[in-house]
RNA sequence: AGGACUAUAGCUCAGUUGGUUAGAGCGCUACCUUGACAUGGUAGAGGUCCCCAGUUCGAGCCUGGGUAGUCCUACCA
């Protein structure tokens, strides 16, 4: 074995290993475990947040496959209707086509021949993860069977009602021509102006001031709006007004959705081109004018003077004619929220169009009842409320989409606009006999991609056939998944699936925070903040990954400064930390209900994590290969205290670690197992055990036993920490497992270590507290006192009880190698004690003598330190145990244990005063 | 406007039903190339648990109020 681990062959050699095995493949089990991966979009490129989310789910995976369950990790990608259709478009422009130009089927035949391309890279970095997915049953949204399923549950649901097509105003991106939902639209706030208009009165005498944050929608005007109770108007209500401008007048109409205190208190109401005013012309029976066309230009409906504007070069126009007309009254500044495609980025315009949507008021009652029944449960619990507070005022959900990349709506036309809704324009005919004479035209619109992402847990097993897989993997065991999507996707989920199958999709959602930079930065391309997590795998030189930050950007302007930031964040680029190290890092960080600042020095002490690990492990195996590890069992074997101490251990480990991944807690797993491997297997254990391998005066039995549990524990605590860390556990689980009496292919499908009481010792627990107390109290006078680490010194033990007395009897070996003493010894009570400095443990005195190695004047420096400590601990007990109310109304127990307290620090600070005086006196 | 979350060592974070002297990693200081490991070892320094009040024998933890920050939802003509 190399002498510091390197991963990189490693993981590689063994991941493909695994997989061309079929390990990854459901393997039977009485109890089913299955997690549907939330599905990556087909064509994108892992980022950290994915990162997180896959250690999870592997580690769930991992840990169910070993305790027997028959585990199914389902793989797939997501089509992604926008974002892929925006790359090719993209592309292609690059290359000066537009996607009109080259007609719908050959777009998409683009669009796939791209899926092809680079359809590979998410799915390789998946596997570089170490996610043990089980690629035979890779999915994609759009292949036939996934497509088949989301066309009958359209029409199923439209045949129920609940899927309609209807013209209302939805949020349109001008940039991409299609309808979006409202999830999709993200409202920011912005720097803007608020302009106060005069429309005249009809007849005459003065005029009505509105205000308004979007001049150029007066176009399209059907009224002014006033409050019914504002006395300041009420006069007015049912009086025209001249629409400056357009050549038409508009009524002066009352309604409560106007907010007397702002602005002026008179509304314009432009019913074709905003949410609210659209509900107030329905409540009125206003005109509804829609004034822009598709990319949000004035249309023909609006003056001439206007039309083929953008809507912000209207905007201009609309403010500069009012004014020439002396009709603008004044300008203030004004920040509002604007709304904007989560995508294009471009504002979204509330516009009137024919859509579909899916009644999502009906589906939602029988999923908030799920979830408020405990049939499915979220961790955190908290996330319930969210999902809760939306779902009870849920909107209908708009799923039609102009675009051509994705499911296409099954839905035809006749010359009259009758709809035909059915799996195929044949299908149609000869159900409604329709003759050839009469021409049907598909629908041009696909489906919102989570439309199809909401049948992602049943659709994947093959639904809607019965098939076995569906029998019995669904409802899948837990989702895992940030909380950014629990509308777009978690509700939607539950909605559909309760609806098509009457059974939930999943019991258990684990929702994860977001993975931040290490300022609590999100992590986005346009900040340049972007870690791969491959590079943390790999590493990367800091020119790439300067390159890799600065290419390719929306804002190119912004190079020169993401170029300083990450020359001084990682002036030596990334090194090379390995896929355990990173997955490590991930649980450790892991903690439910917060976010994640990703701290690079945490991959760096978990990269050496796996260095100790491969260290002690080449210990081990350098101490038991062809050696008498005991596996003959009729060979005699004798345990040291050491021995049984570390075979109790790692049960309680195992027991810890079993506890935290119930609770999901993979932080409190990851701690627990880092603290035995390192501060209980490898300070303690290996170095206890090298007074037994090395002493040749040790008995076979005795070296035979040590060897035995210095394998054998080590291949549990192997198993223990594979979910968490695969690579390095099966390369050495390989070589460790045979020695330990122990056979299989792989240690992915071995059992995962189950607490056994059996191997508890609480006596040889206690007594290995001694034996710390002890070593850590003179290395402690050491440390402090200088004296170098390898002069070997003399110690004197005093006090005690017989318990001391024992302890030092049988342990004295391990005393001498661990403390490097040259002699140990017993001295009466009633001897004079020699100068020494003194550490104390328990009752226990510890005497290392002065003469020639202590320096006096630090010895009474420490000795005051300690006494100071103990005055005012004991000052603090006193006070408790002094206090009346304390000693009547505290548990018996925990007022015993602060008496055993306050006398065993009395007797300590009486020990440490003599001491001091004896120093003083030389 | 409503709601959620967060505030603990220089930094990143744990801290269970309220009960020893509040912990870990990184960083820092001193010493050490000892036969698994310097990606290491030993020892050490470092805390007003955001603030105020309350409940309690006892509060980092519970209650109320406040401050600061992050986020979500809705609305702002």
């Amino acid at each position: 074995m190399d002498k510091t681990f390197q991963p990189a062959d490693i993981e590689t050699r063994w991941y493909k290993e695994w997989e061309e095995n079929g390990y990854f493949a459901p393997q039977g089990g009485e109890k089913a475990y299955s997690i549907m991966i939330p599905p990556p979009n087909v064509t994108g490129s892992l980022h950290m947040g994915h990162g997180f989310q896959e250690a999870i789910m592997d580690a769930l995976i991992r840990y169910h496959r070993m305790l027997g369950d028959n585990t199914l990790w389902q793989v797939g990608t997501d089509h992604a209707g926008i974002a892929t259709q925006m790359v090719v478009e993209r592309q292609l422009e690059a290359q000066g086509i537009s996607r009109h130009e080259l007609g719908r089927e050959k777009f998409i035949d683009k669009v796939w021949e791209w899926k092809e391309e680079s359809g590979g890279t998410i799915t390789r970095q998946l596997r570089r993860l170490g996610s043990s997915l089980d690629w035979s049953r890779e999915r994609f949204t759009m292949d036939p069977g996934l497509s088949a399923a989301v066309q009958e549950v359209f029409i199923r649901l439209h045949r129920e009602g609940l899927i309609y097509r209807g013209q209302r105003l939805v949020n349109w991106d001008p940039a991409l021509h299609t309808a979006i939902s409202d999830l999709e639209v993200i409202a920011e706030e912005e720097q803007g102006h608020l302009w106060h208009f005069n429309y005249p009165l009809l007849g005459g005498e003065g005029h009505l001031t509105v205000a308004t944050t979007r001049p150029e929608t007066m176009l399209g005007d059907s009224a002014i709006a006033v409050h019914p109770e504002d006395e300041r108007y009420a006069h007015l209500i049912g009086r025209r007004v001249q629409l400056p401008l357009c050549d038409r007048d508009i009524p002066v109409i009352a309604d409560e959705y106007v907010d007397r205190e702002f602005g002026t208190g008179c509304v314009k109401i432009t019913p074709a081109h905003d949410f609210n005013d659209y509900e107030v012309g329905r409540r009125h029976g206003l005109p509804m004018i829609n004034i822009f066309n598709d990319d949000a230009a004035i249309n023909d409906s609006a003056p001439q003077a206007y039309r083929g504007l953008d809507r912000f070069e209207a905007r201009k126009r609309v403010v500069a004619d009012l004014a020439a007309l002396g009709l603008l009254d004044k300008v203030q500044a004004h920040t509002l929220k604007v709304p904007r495609g989560d995508r294009s980025g471009v504002v979204i315009e509330p516009y009137l169009t024919d859509q579909w949507y899916v009644d999502a008021r009906k589906l939602a009652q029988p999923a908030i009842a799920a979830v408020e029944n405990g049939d499915i449960q979220f961790v955190p619990k908290q996330w319930e409320n969210t999902y809760f507070a939306w779902m009870r005022d849920i909107q209908d959900w708009c799923i039609s989409r102009q675009l051509w990349w994705g499911h296409r709506i099954p839905a035809w036309y006749d010359p009259e606009g009758k709809i035909y809704v059915g799996e195929s324009e044949a299908a149609i005919r000869q159900e409604h006999k329709l003759g050839d004479e009469v021409v049907l035209r598909q629908d041009e619109d696909v489906l919102d991609t989570w439309f199809s992402s909401a049948l992602w847990t049943f659709s994947t097993l093959g639904w809607p056939e019965e098939t076995p897989e569906l029998a019995v993997f669904h409802p899948s065991s837990v989702l895992v998944t940030g909380f950014d999507i629990i509308f777009f996707w978690v509700a939607r989920m539950i909605m559909m699936t309760l609806h098509l199958r009457q059974e939930v999709p999943f019991h258990t959602v684990y929702v994860h925070g977001l993975v931040r930079d290490g300022e609590g930065q999100k992590m986005s391309k346009s900040k340049g903040n972007v870690i791969d997590p491959i590079d943390l795998i790999d590493g990367i030189t800091l020119d790439e990954l300067v390159s890799k930050r600065t290419t390719g950007m929306m804002q190119p302007q912004l190079a020169a400064k993401i170029e300083k930031a990450t020359r001084r964040q990682f002036p030596e680029g990334i090194a090379p930390y390995g896929t355990d190290a990173l997955r490590f890092t991930y649980y450790s960080l892991a903690s439910t209900g917060r976010d994640i600042k990703f701290d690079i020095g945490r991959i760096e002490g978990y990269r050496n994590f796996c260095n100790k690990i491969w260290n002690a492990a080449r210990y081990v195996l350098m101490n038991c290969e062809d050696q008498d590890c005991g596996l003959d069992s009729t060979a005699p074997v004798e345990l040291s205290l050491a021995d049984r101490w570390i075979r109790g251990k790692v049960q309680e480990t195992a027991a810890e670690v079993a506890h935290a991944v119930s609770q999901y807690r993979f932080d409190l797993a990851s701690q627990s197992l880092y603290e035995f491997v390192w501060n209980e297997y490898c300070d303690w254990y290996l170095e206890l055990s090298k007074p037994i391998l090395w002493d040749e005066e040790a008995s076979a039995d005795a070296k035979r036993g040590t060897r035995q549990t210095l394998i054998r524990v080590l291949e549990i605590w192997l198993r223990l920490l594979h979910p968490l860390m695969p690579f390095i556990t099966e390369e050495i689980w390989q070589s460790a497992a045979p020695l330990a009496g122990k056979s299989g292919a792989t240690i992915m499908l071995q059992p995962y270590p189950q607490r056994d009481d059996g191997e508890l010792d609480e006596n040889a627990n206690a007594d290995i507290d001694w034996l710390k107390a002890v070593i850590v109290g003179i290395r402690n006078i050491r440390g402090e006192m200088n004296i170098s680490p390898g002069k070997a010194i003399p110690v004197v033990l005093r006090k005690g009880n017989d318990s001391d007395r024992r302890r030092l009897a049988e342990n004295s070996p391990y005393l001498k190698k661990l403390a490097k003493l040259a002699d140990i010894a017993w001295l009466p009570d009633d001897t004079e004690a020699p100068m020494a400095a003194t550490a104390l443990a328990g009752e226990l005195e510890i005497l290392v003598p002065i003469a020639g190695l202590i320096d006096k004047e630090a010895e009474i420096t420490r000795l005051d330190r300690e006494i100071k400590k103990l005055e005012n601990d004991l000052s603090r007990l006193r006070g408790k145990l002094s206090n009346a109310a304390f000693i009547d109304k505290a548990p018996a127990d925990v007022v015993a244990s602060e008496r055993d307290k306050l006398r065993a620090q009395e007797l300590s600070l009486e020990t440490l005063q003599e001491q001091m005086q004896r120093i003083r006196s030389i």
